[in-house]
DNA sequence: CAATAAATGCACTTCCATTGCATCTTATTT
DNA sequence: AAATAAGATGCAATGGAAGTGCATTTATTG
């Protein structure tokens, strides 16, 4: 295994201190976030800042944006085989609507949605809300 | 097939002048639409009056939300197997990345979704984005 | 017609996303 | 190493949409 280091200059991202965090950060939580939590977790940070080493990650796949329907934009890191990049990953995202986290499901897949004619599928977004297991 | 006047009143919801132009607006697209695509179609309406009187056609489950994505919410009339008010229809939407227009897929069903153990699945948001039959 | 309830319009607030610009830091070149 | 360029950061400000409070108008009921 690589460092964080190592990993975001492959993938052409400038090393800084508050990346670093960033990415720990994000890496340290196993729900997706949004910028308010990046935010008050590092209260010493712009939250501009913030927003573009976002967008940063975003642009290079490292990151995606994932929109619960909360209506706020929350972020996760990739995992291996997202394939974020090639956008015929399928993300399944669930939504507590007890304690309002969001959880990447990586390992469930999104079968196959059948469109009518003439439309062309490129991608699914597909978020189940219910309850957690933490929360049932 | 019984008046406008007629089904609004069946829904509990009291008849204005307002209200049946909204909902003929609804009626005439096949579209889901943004508060701002209504008021900019009646220009001489206030945005707060829009605002509520979509959700008070969405409690009453005349028309739902749809979060497509865009940030932005649109609303889109139910129709007859809507089933909204049971919560456990299985809306499926498309979203055009060419037009940027959102429709309403109803008589594509969304297939079941495994989640993972201990978690409970009370509703799915389905957004396919593509391009549709008209941009295609 | 009076009394009541609901609908409407205006003003305002809040929250989040986004951008412009100045400054600081890091990388590159000579 | 100094000069320069490129990128990252921080502050301020903007814009868009959602939502709320209150006064006024309109509709309903007795």
């Amino acid at each position: 295994m690589a460092t964080i280091e190592q990993f975001l200059e492959s993938k052409d991202i400038r090393i800084t201190a508050m990346r670093l965090l960033i990415y720990k950060f994000l890496a340290s939580k196993e729900v997706a976030v949004t910028l308010s939590d990046i935010q008050n977790a590092f209260d010493k940070a712009d939250r501009t800042t913030l927003y573009r080493t976002l967008k940063t990650f975003e642009e290079k796949d490292v990151v995606h944006q994932i929109d619960d329907g909360t209506g706020i934009t929350k972020y996760a890191l990739c995992e291996e085989g997202c394939n974020c990049e090639i956008g015929t990953d399928l993300h399944l995202h669930f939504h507590c609507n007890n304690c309002n986290e969001t959880i990447c499901l990586t390992q469930h897949k999104i079968p196959q949605i059948k469109v009518p004619k003439g439309f062309v599928s490129e991608d699914v977004n597909l978020v189940v809300k219910g309850i957690c297991d933490k929360c049932s």
